[in-house]
RNA sequence: GGCGGCUUGGCGGAAUUGGUAGACGCGUUCGACUCAAAAUCGAAUUCUUCGGAGUGUGGGUUCGAGUCCCACAGCCGCUACCA
């Protein structure tokens, strides 16, 4: 393949304009203060994730990210913007080191060796990166920001009022002690569990455990001393923060989810025998003053729950295995079971405890605690499936309404005690819906139909099915019902033409929700909840199956009734319906000695559209009561058996029911919607001091010690007496790791930095932490770091902060709304979660702190997406489908390369890769060149003679071109690349069709392929005598006029579809168009025998004849 | 289980946001050049019983639907006892 002739001289040209590039400094970008700043130039800031230097080399993911980084910084530089766009080194990290230790080697020369290859690759790719601000996390000056970044940290808190970071120095101003600033420091040392590695010889982040198990090393939970990011309180700010990016909504998603806000209650349960004079949560500040450890904790549990409506069906409690209180109140009896199965829970991995979830299990403690709410003992358990790291560690189990607490009280025959009745109302169907179109009843299309007006609409077909439903008369009073009705003519009349999603809601609320809420509370005699009155209506309905009509499923509830029917032939169903209404309640009258309307007239009935609409009616029905928390007599609940829908489940309510819906069994709650509930029970509870109002964050804070070498050590020392930490002075930064011979891990969780005694002992008084940062540490911030590389006073300079932090005018191509730092930040999904997040709580805080102008690191996130191999699987080495980018570019060229993985497909999609490609888009090259470029008898490439310096003539030529220009130039604005390159193909087809090639024209062409294509289209640029550089030249405007044409072709079409074509003037009157498309031939048979009844003319584009 | 994404020729993918479905490229076929091949150039290429049919399936809205609405299915990704 190597030796195979070239068809056109890349592997020549491309190295040479790369070195150009590099001696020339082409792609420098200019700082405030430089010489040739220039301050009226508007800034954009495009970033690419930076790799980690592995020593695999580059991947051809890679290449996909930073070719359309390259792609906009090029175009932008040429429209006037000073770019940066920078590269560097994320070279810390855990291969590199046990690289180190498996070979001995210093992990800094296997990263400098990694460093080195992977600069290789991406230069010969040809990206215009400023490689003057190349930066690696592991340089010594880079380092030190890193540290003194820490140290910010380290030295504030949170301050609840402002929302905001602040320095504990204002703290130490108020008179806080010592301990006191201690436990609120943003970064502060913990003792907890974490997941230790015994063979990596340290911790991993919660994050991380999955990637390393994954890897064959195993990890356990073991509790240890570790600095921590009070990450948490900033949960709230990095989820509302969130809006205004323009990032994929996915992600923004992802990250909500990860922080995982949910509002609630805590609510404190006492352990009776125990007197607890007012609950108090310990675990939280009170008044923003410092956690005080509470006298009476021991005394109560804490609860967290998202529904606290609930709180009447509680009827157990479950601790976590790990949870404090354990050993404290299991009673004798109870210890050795207790403790065994503690033992047996830590002996099981995270994974075990996860997968395996499917049978429950736990022990009783036997003790128990009292529901606040109405004073009953309830008994508290032990369970693995409730986890330590959420809310408070325990919770109150409701096994009606909680799945997992049904399953647990069910295998441990717990009360389950259901609090909560779905809302009664009509099963949701099509809204959109002129049901009387179905095709599946009516094949013919011929659809004899008759609406009848009976208080709603009442649609009537023949032999149809339909699913209706009624109500008790008693449940909705008349004059009620008519007030709304009045109200929701008023409110149409208001809101004329077509409504909004918004209004379509409010318009619902405004009836059919009233009623379904009515309802609901439970209003009304629910007489047919009486054995009696529901057997009555069961009989009726079964009285006429098979002769008038085919029952297919019924529901008697407690003051309605649901039946799906299928009417027989000729039948009528509001006869049907009044048949069963008038005997039932005449029936219902005698038997309860009473008299008087038993039924509403209203009914509500829709046609059954398909079999499968059928089965969702059927499925409604057999799950109904179920579903609304009740149970109906034997008999009042019909399916038919017949296709494989789940037998009808008789009278046992299908526990649990986790919707929301309206409170039954639970005091002063009856009767209220869950919302309501929940809102009038925080109230109650914090009234009586049994609980309080709580916003909980799945999101922990934010593990960042490790245990390693190769990380920066944290700049602290720790007082050999006292016991106490503090920082190492700024002008002792940066504090690298000592030279060691030996960086195995020892075992000790102190990592192995405590073997080198030299380093660790500070002074006779202080010793040095020897803990390590985690990589996550120089990726927060590089970007930063990007702006002033050089500078050694500060991580960034001032006013260069505050330059590229800038809004400067006119710069809406990419992204809106410019309140972020990064204009433009591409890559990979994996990151979506871990590294964006705590590079924006780093950003933040930093902006808190008056260091930073902008809150938000990153304004628009694109993610690439993933390459598969051309067997459409991952690349692996495993399967042997990796591509390897440096054969690529020996065998294609780099700008062959760079334009395959653009014309690919789109970029956030994931995509195979396909040599034969590659090919096509080099043949697309090869193209270009031969436009302006040929081949003499020795076989020399010497410029065309087709291509001339005169005006072009050919006017389709000079459209197809200034249609390129602007296609592309809107192309990579929308990061739209695949079209871009398509229309470039089609441009080129047209100059390779071309007698004569104009020499302006075509180089319209090579200035916007340049940012695709650099190295071709600078060296035919140089070759056919065009001056400057391509990169040194401003991006061309198209013209508008070189796209009008005179005549404009139209399609016609007849009922929809096409049928002929018609050339017209472009500023044809509407009139003409009309008479033109009717008088061709083809039209004219077309419309034989037809009447026109309408024309519809869309200009410019098309006519359709409606004619019948 | 939850959340998110995707579904258009033999393949990768286009489609001006409701207006000619299949741009562009790959592959395939035919032709030109050539002793021949490669390379290059040109033509054709959704299916079709030549009436039409056709964007995962079924319905709906519309003069008109790949695009909007409803329901369903199938793939892929992430996440998982989150109380």
């Amino acid at each position: 393949m190597s030796d195979r002739r070239k068809p056109f001289p890349f592997d020549e040209f491309e190295p040479r304009w790369q070195q150009l590039w590099d001696a020339e400094k082409t792609f420098r970008t200019p700082n405030p203060g430089d010489a040739d700043f220039d301050a009226s130039k508007p800034k954009f800031y495009v970033l690419d994730m930076f790799p980690y230097p592995s020593g695999a080399g580059l991947h051809v993911g890679h290449p996909e990210g930073y070719t359309a980084t390259d792609i906009i910084g090029r175009a932008k530089m040429r429209q006037g913007f000073n770019v940066l766009h920078p590269m560097g080194w994320d070279s810390f990290g855990l291969p590199a080191e046990q690289y180190a230790i498996k070979t001995g080697q210093h992990p800094r020369v296997t990263t400098e060796a990694n460093i080195k290859t992977f600069k290789r690759q991406l230069k010969s790719l040809g990206f215009g990166y400023d490689w003057d601000r190349e930066i690696a996390t592991t340089d010594p000056e880079y380092v030190r920001w890193t540290q003194w970044i820490f140290l910010q940290l380290y030295k504030s808190y949170f301050n609840e009022e402002t929302g905001k970071a602040a320095p504990v120095s204002e703290l130490e101003a108020k008179g806080w002690t010592r301990e006191q600033i201690d436990a609120v420091r943003l970064a502060y040392i913990h003792e907890a569990p974490v997941n230790w590695s015994p063979d990596l010889g340290t911790v991993l982040a919660n994050e991380e455990v999955e990637e390393w198990k994954s890897k064959g090393h195993t990890v356990e939970r073991r509790p240890l001393k570790q600095w921590m990011f009070r990450i948490t309180k900033y949960a709230q700010r990095l989820i509302d923060e969130l809006d205004p990016l323009d990032w994929p909504e996915g992600i923004k998603l992802l990250q909500k989810n990860w922080i995982g806000r949910s509002e609630g209650a805590e609510v404190h349960f006492d352990i009776p025998g125990i007197v607890s004079p007012t609950a108090v949560d310990d675990w939280t500040e009170v008044d923003g003053r410092p956690p005080v450890p509470s006298k009476i904790a021991e005394h109560v549990i804490t609860a967290f729950t998202t529904r606290p409506d609930t709180l009447f069906g509680a009827t157990y409690m479950v601790l976590a295995p790990e949870h404090p209180y354990v050993s404290e109140i299991t009673t004798a009896e109870q210890k050795d079971a207790v403790e065994s199965y503690i033992k047996a829970c830590a002996s099981k991995s995270d994974l075990e405890r996860g997968d395996l979830n499917k049978d429950k299990s736990g022990v009783f403690t036997g003790a128990f605690a009292i529901n606040p709410v109405n004073d009953e003992q309830i008994p508290i358990w032990i369970a693995d499936y409730v986890m330590m790291g959420y809310g408070t560690g325990a919770i109150m189990a409701v096994p009606a309404h909680d799945e997992r607490d049904f399953e647990f009280a069910k295998k441990f025959e717990l009360p389950i005690v259901p609090v909560v009745q779905r809302s009664t109302g009509v099963p949701p169907v099509n809204p959109g819906s002129p049901t009387l179109h179905s095709p599946y009843y009516d094949p013919s299309g011929n659809i004899p139909t008759t609406a009848t007006e009976r208080n709603l609409p009442h649609w009537q077909q023949d032999g149809r099915s339909y699913f209706v439903t009624w109500r008790l008369a008693d449940s909705l009073p008349q004059e009620k019902l008519n007030q709304w009705k009045l109200e929701r003519a008023e409110w149409t009349k208001n809101h004329p033409g077509e409504l909004t999603d918004d209004q379509q809601a409010e318009f619902h609320d405004l009836f059919s929700a009233r009623i379904d809420d009515w309802l609901d509370q439970g209003m009304g005699s629910c007489l047919l909840a009486d054995p009696a009155c529901n057997r009555i209506v069961a009989s009726a309905l079964r009285h006429f199956d098979g002769e008038r009509y085919d029952l297919e499923a019924f529901v008697v509830m407690p003051n309605h009734v649901h039946v799906a029917v299928r009417l027989h032939e000729g039948e009528d169903l509001s006869k049907v319906l009044h048949s069963w209404k008038s005997f039932t309640s005449k029936e219902i009258n005698k038997a309860r000695e009473t008299s008087g309307e038993v039924w509403q007239d209203e009914s509500f009935d829709r046609i059954i559209r398909s079999p499968r609409h059928l089965g969702a009616v059927r499925k409604y029905i057999s799950e109904n009561p179920a579903k609304a928390g009740t149970t109906v007599d034997e008999g009042g609940l019909y399916v038919k058996e017949s296709n494989g829908l789940p037998p009808s489940t008789g009278g046992t309510p299908v526990l649990p029911f986790s919707d929301h819906g309206t409170a039954i069994n639970s005091g002063f709650l009856d009767g209220l919607p869950t919302a309501e509930a929940k809102a009038k029970m925080i109230d109650w509870l914090e009234s009586e001091g049994k609980g309080v109002r709580r916003i909980n964050y799945k999101l922990r804070d934010w593990l960042f010690s490790r245990q390693r070498y190769w990380g920066e050590p944290f700049p602290l020392i720790w007082n050999k007496q006292t016991g106490e930490h503090e920082a190492i002075p700024e002008s002792e930064l940066p504090l690298l790791q000592p030279d060691m011979e030996d960086f195995k891990p020892t075992g000790d969780p102190r990592g192995p930095l405590v073997k080198a005694t030299d380093w660790i002992n500070y002074t006779d008084q202080f010793e040095r932490e020897t803990n390590t940062m985690p990589q996550w540490a120089g990726s927060c911030w590089y970007y930063l770091r990007y702006c002033d590389p050089r500078n050694n006073d500060r991580f960034i300079g001032e006013d260069v902060e505050s330059y590229w932090s800038g809004t400067p005018e006119g710069q809406s191509a990419i992204g809106n709304r410019q309140s972020a730092m990064v204009d433009l930040y591409v890559g990979g999904t994996e990151h979506a979660v871990l590294h964006l997040l705590y590079a924006r709580f780093w950003h933040k805080v930093l902006h808190d702190l008056g260091h930073l102008s902008t809150n938000e690191p990153f304004q628009k996130l694109v993610n690439q997406g993933l390459i598969l191999g051309e067997d459409g699987q991952k690349m692996s080495k495993s399967r042997g489908n990796v591509v390897n980018p440096d054969e690529v570019v020996r065998d294609y060229g780099a700008d062959a390369l760079r334009l395959y993985e653009m014309f690919m497909g789109p970029l956030t999609e994931v995509k195979p890769w396909q040599m034969k490609g590659v090919e096509g888009v080099s043949r697309f090259l090869a193209r270009v060149w031969r436009v302006a470029m040929e081949q003499d008898q020795a076989g020399e490439w010497t410029v065309s003679s087709k291509l001339q310096d005169v005006p072009c003539t050919d006017k389709s030529l000079l459209k197809v071109v200034h249609e390129t220009i602007k296609k592309v130039t809107d192309d990579i604005a929308k990061m739209s690349f695949n079209t871009a390159i398509s229309q470039m193909m089609v441009c080129t087809n047209a100059f390779t069709a071309a007698e004569v090639v104009p020499m302006k024209e075509f180089t319209l062409l090579l200035s916007v392929l340049n940012p695709f294509a650099p190295h071709l289209t600078e060296e035919i640029n140089r070759l056919i005598g065009g001056k400057p550089q391509l990169a040194h030249q401003p991006w061309p405007e198209h013209d508008e006029a070189a796209l009008i044409e005179s005549e404009i072709e139209i399609v016609v079409q007849v009922n929809g579809k096409l049928r002929d074509k018609i050339t017209v003037a472009k500023d044809a009157p509407k009139e003409d168009i009309e008479a033109a498309a009717q008088a061709t031939d083809k039209i004219q048979e077309q419309l034989a025998g037809k009447t026109v009844r309408k024309i519809i003319v869309v200009p410019g584009r098309l006519v359709n004849i409606v004619a019948h």
